[in-house]
DNA sequence: AATCTCTTTTTGTGATCACATTTTCTGAAA
DNA sequence: TTTCAGAAAATGTGATCACAAAAAGAGATT
């Protein structure tokens, strides 16, 4: 096992049609021993945007990112490639490669194709919940109330998915969970925007709701209790505060 | 623009222990003049994947591709990478590159998946079809007809993908659509069974009623019918049918 | 200052090669 | 015939290089 630091990564963000270089943090990630290096980078790079690490319209270099996570252009490319597969980023016709722009029509279509995917894969989980299940899961809202309390947003976020993957996950055949992961990777970059300008997070008292539900076993209620939750907002980022930003930024 | 023959791919299929050489083909794919060769290979494999071309447990490896394709090992393994990264095929761990295997379970949530995703998307779109555009998928519909009549599996197989991309895509900003592909193709092989076993095809009459909904503007109307065709089967093959031929080849 | 043109640099693409691991093949022993 | 050990072949991985296209920079002109 071999934990690696935080680098400074160069991208090139456009303003105003200047290019400027701005440095920016790729949140650090451990290492297991045998990975390879692409799925390395993959991981790394992936995590960076689904917590908002990166804006929208951010252009990233395969050069850049190779030396950042010292190697070569090989694996990286390999890394960015799939990250276009599944929505995080983009490859224009310029092949430039860049972080999707994302509108406010977009951002409401994601929100939707969210509550509806996330609603129907907790219905499928509930029945699959052990109650040891359920405490585990019941202890992770805990800790979001605590980093959300302490005021560390990225921690609360991470949180906040550990919170829905659980419940999802116990589907022994999680097909809809790549799918989640891949719209969370589509309204990272947002977030990103969201923890710059929103100071203040709420606690979230819907998930109390959907532990509820699982413990009483009703697929209803959970299904309900969660697309509340994604409805009202996103791991304690008010939805309409969040969609307002997006205007804005438009 | 330059079109490709139809090429014989050698893929190792394991039966019983015993790999064996197998003969294939893989669907022929116009290549856009321009088009980058990771792009056509990704492409290319995506479609015959999604057609059925391949079984289930079927391993490929890059430098057959590669050779088959006529090209080297770099832009193949990044059409790959991709591929497993919207569930089309799997890298194991010890490194061989399969089409993923499919329990009778993991079938039964693709398909109530493709419930969720698609009476959603189809329920999105409504609001954005213009007559014109219900008339062509009208006429989409018709096609598939013939295909059926004509007993061409593999034509109505597009087709039929055609009719439901034409509704889903009217959306402006149609994000659910490449997650709809991805379970697509992680259905697609066992369509490749189903078409060795499935002698009948039928025709399908949801779509009709799927029609007359979009014209009238009935969202929940256009969801229900999107919802019992894909419930009662995939483009002309009836899902019992499958079912059953999937548990026989567990 | 703004615009245009030409040069320089940067960047994505794809082929090739070396390396380590895995798989397959070969042949001897039980 | 089966089993096992060692050799040979095949395969994924990642670094490097050459090439073409795109972007950035420099300098002259308006």
């Amino acid at each position: 096992m071999r934990s690696s630091a935080r680098f400074r990564v160069s991208v090139v963000s456009k303003v105003k049609g200047h290019a400027q270089l701005k440095p920016l943090v790729l949140p650090p990630l451990a290492r297991p021993d045998g990975m390879t290096t692409h799925d390395y980078a993959f991981n790394r790079l992936r995590q960076a945007i689904m917590v908002g690490a990166f804006r929208p319209g951010t252009s990233v270099t395969i050069r850049g990112l190779a030396e950042a996570l010292e190697s070569s252009p090989t694996p990286v490319r390999e890394a960015l490639r799939q990250l276009t597969s599944i929505g995080a980023l983009q490859f224009l016709e310029n092949r430039r490669i860049v972080v999707p722009h994302i509108t406010p029509a977009r951002f409401e279509e994601l929100i939707s194709l969210r509550i509806a995917l996330e609603s129907h894969a907790a219905r499928r989980a509930v029945a699959h919940l052990s109650e040891r299940q359920i405490a585990q899961i019941a202890a992770v809202d805990d800790s979001i109330e605590t980093e959300i309390r302490a005021g560390d947003k990225v921690a609360a976020l991470i949180a906040n998915q550990a919170f829905h993957r659980l419940i999802y996950m116990a589907n022994p055949d999680p097909v809809a969970m790549p799918l989640i992961e891949s719209v969370w990777l589509q309204l990272g970059p947002i977030l990103g925007i969201a923890m710059e300008h929103v100071t203040e997070l709420y606690v979230i008292d819907r998930h109390r709701e959907a532990i509820d539900a699982l413990r009483r076993r009703d697929e209803d209620a959970v299904a309900d209790a969660i697309a509340a939750d994604i409805r009202e907002g996103i791991g304690g980022f008010d939805q309409q505060a969040v969609a307002r930003l997006l205007r804005l930024a438009a």
